[in-house]
DNA sequence: ATTATCTATAGATCTATAGATAATGC
DNA sequence: ATTATCTATAGATCTATAGATAATGC
């Protein structure tokens, strides 16, 4: 067994950082999205991304197939949380949906913007259409289909035709992934009362009350 | 004087294709427009814009520096309409501001999603952000500013507290802009009633009253 | 023996320049 | 003479593989 600091297997690296405590492939998925959302994608080169991660260009290919590779990964998980808590708040029927609706576009926008890299950023980028990402596509066909329910559940969202409400939840859903760029524009803005304020204007969309919180 | 279809002046390209009646330079900046939208920016080699616009690579270097080059002229093309729209409509003050404050989310949503190419999504790119885009940048806060006057014109706008108020402009210029998203996601969806419908939803999120068009 | 990393590099680009060329214009 | 284009290419990448190496584990 190995002491908390021992030193772990393999062959030492060429330039000795503090121990991160993260696992290498972390390591290098950190290295990623700080570099893809910062400097862009394609500006991202694999030695960049490797170096800044604290080990040789090559070594990456040890963990990833390449820069695509990274980038499927990186889109994944910043959606999959999301449509987990979408699953819950749909199957959650108590609750109002109006209320539910809300907590989703909230949680969305702090997860889109929180963490420090507005992996979001990355949902924007063209060469995210290439089959190398159905997968990340299918979640979030997930996603916006979880928003088109709780819409529909809505006393303002269920009274409208079929045509409409899947223009409202297009709509709501692209103003909650534009986030994105209003959080580019100021990123100094407390992200809590941003994110409750998107969630306002997200239900002002649907057609609820304009004046305060919907519920 | 030449005639209409005269022969130009210069060595004849070497691969001749039908007249497009455009200049070289425009030829250039449609073929870029139309590969940046769908293959990406950075995806896009000079070779393939050149190629794409009928000349040989080293041509290109003939009417723009670069890429770089490219990009910035195709931004501020796509930008620059808009705001002349903008301070036309902003000086017109015969007609209520939320009345103007619509057309100008609808005319931008036309913009940004009409033509071809959907050249509004170049805005995303993480490049945009260097230094070379600058003028884009200054032209694209005048019109930012240009939205939050009409929306402080506006009944509902003009009740609001200043930070209120910043924040909704940001949130209405966030929907318009992100609306490149929707878009993406079906873009067979008719696009006069599409760009009336954001509208629509940016008076909603100014305040107005969410049964049809504002005023 | 296994593992994580390294060094070295072939091959495939891509950009941007230099200099030649084939039209029209005068 | 002027112009728009061409061909050719140097130099600078960047990716991805091959094979060596320096740790720990048994």
């Amino acid at each position: 067994m190995s002491t908390t600091t021992g030193r772990r297997v393999g062959r030492p690296r060429a330039t000795q950082r503090p121990d991160s405590g993260m696992s290498a492939r972390d390591e290098l998925l950190l290295a990623a999205a700080e570099l893809f959302t910062t400097s862009g994608y394609a500006a991202t080169t694999t030695r960049l991304v490797a170096e800044s991660a604290g080990m040789r260009q090559a070594t990456m290919y040890h963990y990833f197939s390449g820069k695509e590779d990274l980038l499927a990964e990186l889109l994944e998980s910043t959606v999959a949380p999301s449509l987990t808590l979408a699953l819950r708040l749909l199957a959650d029927d108590a609750r109002p949906a109006e209320e539910r609706l809300w907590e989703l576009c909230r949680a969305d926008v702090e997860l889109l913007c929180g963490g420090r890299h507005n992996l979001g950023a990355l949902y924007l980028l063209p060469e995210v259409r290439g089959e190398r990402f159905t997968s990340f596509h299918r979640v979030r066909a997930d996603l916006k289909a979880a928003y088109g329910k709780l819409l529909a559940a809505t006393a303002a969202g269920g009274a409208l035709d079929r045509g409409e409400r899947v223009l409202r939840t297009d709509l709501v859903f692209g103003l909650i992934e534009g986030v994105i760029l209003v959080h580019r524009s100021d990123p100094a803005r407390p992200l809590g009362a941003f994110a409750g304020a998107t969630a306002d204007a997200a239900l002002r969309i649907v057609g609820c009350s304009p004046t305060g919180p919907c519920p």
